[in-house]
DNA sequence: CTTTTTATAGACGTTCGGTCTAAATAATGA
DNA sequence: TCATTATTTAGACCGAACGTCTATAAAAAG
């Protein structure tokens, strides 16, 4: 499931053709695949690291500790996200209702890829938190406020086209959505189904349209 | 926060005053307190040992191994959950919905007990699935059956009552409240904070009560 | 009083996170 | 050109923690 970089020569490598280190990004992305499957705790670098069968020196030649590590995922998963989020409820193409119909389903495709294996890579560090170095706590707050807002701009959006009642509290909205949301990602995840996400998305959607 | 066993001596203990084994007991208690804070795999035998003052030796005498142990931290605390909503859900001195509401308000104030810094143990090993013991799977997916019926139960009362709508699917309504529930005591866990409990609530009963 | 049962005690081997030194190779610059 | 510096890989090593296992102690059973 995962790629291995190509093996690389010791010491110090060619300027040309450098550009975005690949070990690094290797690292980094066979990380947001394990910490989404398995957690952060459960996770050991040594498992990342035979992924992409890089050895230990350069681990902790691209990080400084396992905790900064993650910080970069989260960091980097956070921003995947987003752009993601930014993509499905910007798009003009569809109407604002709609989009938030489309993000379900993008959620349903991308957990089917993975045979629902990896979940939510904020929601599992916050379930984990109470075994988390203290500072995962604001930046995964802070992960969902961002979503939060996305998802309330979009709502709002359905307001002005009169999809939705103009008394409903977009951004209250967008709270309520996100809280169950990942419930319905890790029901999804511990059943192996899809149905979680369709169950949470009809009855949430049941509570907002009118 | 736990309370150590009272010093065993080696060997057979007297028969008199055996009742319920202490040792064992307190091991359990000690691993649900700390698995709902800490999650499965986080968690060491040792720190649970070391809780209640017992060496190891004691723990593999009454346990099989960690999973074994986890199976019965699950059925312990499935069978104290099911025991807590029955006690709230047919409650005869309160109306159906008021129940519901009366079970939000016990779980808030089990969460602020521990400062929110325990969640639910049924929830954190579903999101940790994918590290743990597959023949856990079952298990939680059957727990939280157990739940959504129980609650399923209470709504229907609350249809039976004239509380809401006979239109509203009693069950899948149970459903999408435990989906969603569960994302709201890991925001709550997250947060260090009530608020998700009852930002959830408030949309859940506001989309139902109608 | 010997054997069996029940429980404690803690040694043991393994794995893991993290550090550290060494080695290899390119870049730099005198 | 050749020495020096910068960058990256390689993996040995250490202490802590994990789960297993064997030995020991004490009561019960016969």
């Amino acid at each position: 499931m995962q790629e291995k970089v190509v093996k690389r020569r010791r010491g110090r490598p060619p300027k040309v053709l450098s550009g975005p280190n690949e070990t690094r990004e290797a690292l980094l992305s066979a990380g947001v695949a394990t910490l989404t499957e398995k957690g952060f705790s459960a996770t050991g670098i040594d498992e990342v690291l035979r992924k992409v069968d890089v050895p230990k020196g350069s681990f902790y030649h691209y990080f400084k500790s396992k905790e900064a590590f993650g910080v970069e995922l989260i960091e980097r998963y956070a921003n995947y996200f987003s752009a993601k989020l930014d993509r499905i409820f910007l798009n003009e193409a569809r109407t604002p209702m709609q989009r938030m119909h489309d993000f379900v389903e993008d959620a349903v495709i991308g957990m089917q890829r993975f045979n629902f294996s990896r979940g939510c890579l904020v929601g599992n560090l916050g379930q984990e938190m109470g075994a988390l170095p203290p500072a995962y706590r604001s930046l995964l707050i802070e992960v969902f406020l961002d979503w939060q807002g996305r998802t309330a701009a979009c709502l709002n959006a359905a307001v002005e086209a009169g999809q939705i009642s103009p008394n409903v509290d977009c951004y209250a909205t967008a709270e309520y959505f996100w809280i169950g949301w990942e419930g319905a990602v890790l029901r999804a995840k511990l059943e192996q189904s899809e149905m979680p996400l369709r169950k949470f998305s009809e009855g949430f959607f049941a509570g907002v349209t009118r």
